[in-house]
DNA sequence: CCATTTTATGTAATCGATTTCCTTTAAATG
DNA sequence: CATTTAAAGGAAATCGATTACATAAAATGG
């Protein structure tokens, strides 16, 4: 492996000299430059980081913990991170979590021993009896912005979308449509996201006067099979709703499996509202109302707080939270709610 | 920062024993042992790995390179990829090259000057005239593995799925239903991959004395946008194909697209092979019926590989080469082809 | 032209671990 | 109990960069 002796001696100048170039702090002659410039090539010399890294403190790496990245949501939001991120010559290391917070736990002490400059943390629901964890968490050595979810009310840096006027956009589409009798299936973790959402979903009731049946309130884990099986036991109700709002994708994907295995049709027998909007949601059938996110946004957004907090320390933020809004896609899977044409089970 | 002089120091030893207790090496007595264990937890010490690996030359780090996290398939490949390295204490660099070459040169670099222990490569498209860079990562200092993507006939450690058989199988499956116009969009790109399947296609067709139409076979790039373009100019041929076979996922939602504008019903008007299977793709309609890969055991099986050429090094290998197959998931977008349904332009 | 300032370059310490080599201590052996 | 052998632990070199400090060379000004 060429190392900066090696250029040195090949310019024929000492070690400070070619970091210099490299670092390019100036106080060089012209000369000396071109010539440490033309060894570096020569030899194809790479500086090495992990022993650079000793002595500057810098790794140029930040981590991402995500869930889970097949969830599409996160990929987007990795993108989005990630283009702001090159542009400063970091590199991202992206660890899943399986919202286990013990692989949290693992893999945040993973990324502190490898000393990355930052983190962006998509937080997986937190375990009770695990306080102290969130203590750690807030007197990390480290920078960490907190993505898409909010473990608790904190002033910390963070980047979320507006989850109570998600839900309150689609429970509201619903009731305009004429339907009473709304369910919502959403994620039984304690984090803000899925709490946020119920709350839009209970406001919107609440200002129409219609009372909550908490009957027609499911929850459960975020998986296509959850979805399934609270989607049946909704269709099952001797009461059954005549729409359902659906908080997660993949429990959406899971719900409409469930509507299909049952006969019934969408949006002709039961409407539907899900969450997030990716491409093939606006293509296949039913088209899917859903609730969109800037997944895209929202990475870049957390990506730039990081930035700043490492360029200008955490006290140069002008707020620390900053929320974007979401978007109420109106495609085909709901229908006007008409008392004669709906199948009692 | 705690660093090992701290621990030695609390534990009333020498760094050298604390290190010898860390990387247990044995020859500690089991009550200094204790007391050494004892002084890092009391301490919260992390060993730096950064300075570590000065001497080890070990970072515990991987990267994987791809060229769309957003396309499904490969943070499905990537969770298969952490599954294994996981189990090892590895962590994963992922970079997005959007199938830039440069981008993927310039990722390279970077991997090479942090140092990680191997590289998972997904191939960006060859550039013509960048052929000193094929030569450079042929003689790369660290270990590397592709995945999906062979950019030639070459002898290195691979991963790949059957995309001749795949290709082979979606067509056959056409021919049997009694297609004779079928059409192939495909991705330009000078990949194996793409080769493949198309090579697949043509060699069904061939087998069953079918004569090949080039204005049948078309070639961009993959994205939804280009799937909609190339449907669009298959549909509006004079004469018409009654399947298309799309070897993309990208392109076949674009397809899917294009068929709905021109007011196409699938499978009564036109018959769809789309490739790669989403859960999704199970639920809305019309079903697809797809060439499946096992992109997660493609990722797990590639970073097995690097692992063990980690290990043992890359001449331990029974063969460097492992082609996985892939499987026909026959649903719903494929109809038996009839003279007298077929509508034309 | 010389004193002084500015610019350019080199020497050596340093970052935080691992590891070689050596010394000390303990255990085993006859 | 003396001697040999094995186990335990320490001192110091080392990995590949950066950088503080020292010094040499060049530029500046009177």
């Amino acid at each position: 492996m060429v190392k900066i002796t090696d250029v040195a001696k090949k310019a024929g100048v000492s070690v400070a000299t070619v970091s210099r170039v490299i670092n390019r702090q100036g106080n060089v002659k012209k000369s000396t430059e071109e010539k440490v410039l033309e060894a570096i090539k020569e030899l194809d010399y790479i500086p090495n980081f992990p022993a650079r890294y000793l002595k500057t403190k810098r790794t140029l790496t930040i981590g991402i913990i995500v869930p889970d990245i097949t969830n599409p949501f996160f990929p987007i939001a990795f993108r989005g991170a990630e283009s702001v991120v090159k542009q400063e010559d970091y590199t991202i290391i992206l660890c899943n979590t399986f919202e286990d917070e013990y692989e949290e736990m693992r893999y945040l002490s993973i990324l502190e021993a490898k000393k990355v400059d930052g983190i962006l943390l998509i937080k997986a629901p937190p375990r009770s009896g695990n306080e102290q964890y969130m203590e750690k968490l807030n007197n990390l050595p480290v920078p960490i912005v907190y993505l898409d979810r909010l473990p608790q009310f904190q002033d910390i840096p963070a980047v979320v979308a507006d989850n109570i006027g998600g839900g309150y956009a689609a429970t509201t589409h619903l009731i305009k449509l004429g339907h009473r009798k709304i369910a919502i299936i959403t994620v039984q973790y304690p984090l803000s996201v899925h709490r946020e959402r119920l709350q839009g979903y209970v406001n919107a009731l609440r200002e129409h006067n219609i009372s909550i049946n908490k009957f027609y309130i499911k929850k459960g884990i975020p998986t296509i099979e959850e979805g399934i099986s609270l989607g049946h036991s909704l269709i099952n109700m001797k009461d059954r709703p005549t729409a359902i709002f659906a908080t997660n994708n993949k429990m959406t994907i899971g719900l409409m499996r469930a509507l299909e295995m049952a006969g019934l049709q969408c949006p002709q027998d039961i409407s539907v509202v899900g969450y997030d909007d990716f491409d093939w949601e606006n293509v296949f059938h039913p088209r899917l109302t859903v609730v969109a996110q800037p997944a895209y946004q929202m990475g870049e957004t957390a990506a730039w707080l990081l930035i700043k907090i490492l360029r200008d320390g955490v006290d140069s933020l002008p707020n620390k939270k900053i929320i974007l809004s979401v978007e109420l896609k109106i495609r085909e899977s709901c229908g006007i709610y008409r008392q004669s044409k709906l199948k009692m089970p």
